[in-house]
DNA sequence: AGATAAGCGAGACGGTACGTCTTGTCTTCTT
DNA sequence: AAGAAGACAAGACGTACCGTCTCGCTTATCT
């Protein structure tokens, strides 16, 4: 039934936004972020390059950042979207593993320089800690209060603690580069933090 | 042999250095540095407010990403020289807290401005792991050593993970400021840690 | 069928380059020309005095000498073209006195200094002659073959010859200076100068 | 009486001011200035290019200006200082010969460069002036009024006049170089202004 | 169907920073 | 004292990039 006019979206009048371009401009955004840095794309280069006008990338984002922001956010949504749901250490375990192993790839390499890229932009640098950094800690919560409940870690641990010990150490050798990010690493950091919180 | 001739540097010809100049440029720069952020800095603009001109900037250095670094480090230089001889883990412990009261200081801000700033300058990023980052894990681990020397920790503990998971969760949030990185932070964080390397 | 087709300039794509500015920034640019000299003009002073940002005087022009040659030449256009069609040596004379008279006032000054101005560069040097020797040259040449048709001037008269002959000795006191270009000097040069070719 | 030391020049102190510099200096100045044109040398490029410093340059010369007009001048000296004492229409005529030979010939591109060079520097245009145009109308003068004496030329010939009706065509197409500078142009040229001067 | 509204590519524009260059002066040590 | 070496101030030059604007065209909805 068509019904009289179930208005739901009043769809805007005028030429809809072609969504197809945006994500071809994301996607470019993307890759020339990835084969040349943060500083080094230029806002008309990402146009030409998608085969977009200047106006229309300054339509839907306010600066350069934002779209190398966002560029990099929508690459990595299917990759940033774990559904880690469960419990037990081996599934903490499991997150900090993978989570190293994404840090230590490319794309971990092209967030870095989001991450660095964007330090100077309060706004940006909030949104950045929100979808990424914060969403991560949340499931890292949940997994480690499912472990205290489970009684596999001491009633007393401090969830936002345990989280800093065991994501920092990472995150150091990420952007610092002073020392290889591997498997090894992430084992073992993992070992001795989960030492002091757990039981017995 | 003509003797021990403890080279003499042979003094350059014609007019010196002004070093004077130079002070007050790293001078300058730092204070625009700490009240503009990195990329609002211009070289122009620290030119003009140190009296100098552009050309002698970049006599000297061949980037304004270059100045500011120098500026940074030649203003830390006093703060970052830390006598810190010693051993046992009292000392590793305060020159933990110190470290953090650092980070979390306007000097910290400005520091953070120029990881980040750097960050796609592949030159200036080693030089900041050297005279940054490297320097103080050296401290550390002579101070770590020492510790298991005497008996304090665990003959196992490997200095370069406890460096690690000593610094991590500390530049984790000094970075991203997802979290206050004040005193009772490093207190219970250095305890969780030591923990795990201790002996008993 | 549509037409002959007549040639419908398919205008460009994009936004249109201002015509106004263009304008603006040439009457400055010979403004400035004339108040200050050739070399002492700078070419971010033209735009900011034009209102116009540096790139887009150098999108138009490749040079500063380029700008203040255009400008030159623009200027000069309403009063460089001289309708003076027609013939025989009373309009020879009319010719030379007005082009004496023009070396000789402000707008002379100008080309002086661009001419100079540009002695160096090959391109523009060529330019100035098509735009400005050679036309008069063929004026010039015009008129004095319509003299010799009409039997004013010998039948062996070199046109070439004669307009350098007239041309020469204003061109050569306007640059240097060394005794007054005024009319009475372009009368008596006329004069003699004709003598040579007259027929009788 | 002091002694033997019979003192007649009171050689002053300190390092004799280098008298063969001097020459090396213009010498080179010249060179780069035939090879290079008027704006593309440098003062510092001169300097170096004749082992002198930039600060011996300027405590002689005002200007970079300066410099190349006295190379050229120096250069040009034995060229220039012509014995032409004489008296007739043959001298005359030799005289012009010569003189459009040299505006032809290398040193007279030189020569057209400092002029323009110049232009704008009132001083050295007026030197200019003096040390060659008004020199070489001197001469000019002498010789025609040598001819007027010996009843070559008309009593009523002005001699001013004549020599600007018969350098200025020379020197229009020496720095416009709109037609070719050739043995037989100066000839007609020769002929055809004298023949209004001439008796009979 | 025509009017109206917005999206869009092309590309010019103002503003502003960059890093280089050149001129003429100044400072230090050497001859 | 004169000079070479070379640092320096001043400031112009031409390039690059950012984000905005203008133009004409296209795509949609609304009347």
């Amino acid at each position: 039934m068509k019904g009289p006019k179930t208005k739901i979206a009043p769809r805007p009048r005028g030429r809809p936004r072609s969504e197809q371009a945006q994500q071809e401009i994301l996607e470019t955004a993307y890759k020339l972020l990835r084969d040349k840095g943060f500083n080094a794309v230029g806002s008309h280069e990402i146009a030409k390059a998608a085969g977009v006008s200047s106006a229309t990338l300054y339509r839907w984002w306010k600066s350069k950042e934002e779209i190398l922001f966002d560029a990099c956010f929508e690459h990595m949504k299917p990759i940033l979207a774990i559904p880690e749901t469960g419990s037990g250490l081996t599934r903490l375990r499991r997150y900090i593993l993978r989570a190293s192993e994404f840090l230590a790839s490319e794309e971990g390499t092209v967030m870095a320089r989001v991450l660095t890229g964007i330090h100077e932009d309060q706004r940006l640098r909030r949104m950045f800690l929100e979808r990424y950094v914060n969403q991560r800690r949340q499931i890292l919560r949940a997994i480690i209060e499912d472990s205290i409940a489970l009684g596999e870690l001491k009633p007393t641990t401090d969830p936002e603690l345990l989280i800093d010990m065991l994501s920092g150490p990472l995150f150091f050798r990420w952007l610092q580069g002073h020392a290889p990010l591997d498997k090894g690493f992430a084992k073992r950091l993992f070992d001795n933090v989960i030492h002091a919180f757990q039981t017995q």
